[in-house]
DNA sequence: GCACAATACTTTACTTTTGAAAGTGGTTAC
DNA sequence: GTAACCACTTTCAAAAGTAAAGTATTGTGC
């Protein structure tokens, strides 16, 4: 009998599902930095402060899997990388553009 | 010279304190139950599903002391401490409904 | 012809944060 | 008198994050 712990989960976990994807530390700035267009991935390393290598690496590949960010590799000498923003993650720029909004006028 | 990393720094890092704020696996659930008024240590427990204790603690502490939420206790017995968001904390109830339909569009 | 730089990562070692579980203290219901 | 309720707190292991160095490939300067 009754396995599932809570009725609401339903809709309670659809917004932890996309925390998951996109309420990580350093995920909407990585997407906020991807608004203004296709970015390398050092370029994305220098425009994200304090990010590291390895976190970078890390969101991008899981924005990736999530369908967020698309990712073209070039064949150029040195590499070249380039990841943008896919009409879903698009989609988020009013919503964090709103969220800057509000930090503008709550935050300190 | 140019010890400065980055001249967008002041802007993005903004949007980082921001997300310091609400950002995390938890804030936004919480502040989600909230929306349908205020509600006691116990009841937020059971609304927002897999949270700990600990990590509740944690994110209400924090989210009062960045004035999102506000915490009255009660010397009923048993101790009744209520949580109501405060105005600040309203105005993400927009924001976070936009990314919850964000969710239910693309996520899936 | 060899050190050095650039790009896009990977690896390693370590610190911090998070999670699960049990405990606390006061009171009431059974 | 034992169990339950409430709002936490404590403890300890596991997971996640950070810093720094390493990898592979090629191009340039000396």
């Amino acid at each position: 009998m009754g396995v599932k712990k809570n009725e609401k989960s339903g809709e309670r976990c659809a917004l932890q599902e996309i925390l998951g994807i996109i309420g990580g530390k350093w995920s909407m700035s990585i997407i906020y930095a991807l608004f203004s267009g296709k970015k390398r991935f050092s370029e994305l390393e220098r425009m994200v402060p304090n990010i590291n290598t390895r976190m970078l690496v890390k969101e991008l590949k899981n924005m990736e899997a999530n369908g967020i960010v698309k990712r073209e590799v070039f064949a150029t000498v040195p590499p070249t990388v380039e990841y943008t923003l896919t009409t879903k993650g698009e989609k988020l720029e009013p919503i964090i553009n709103e969220l800057y909004k509000w930090g503008l006028e709550y935050v300190n």
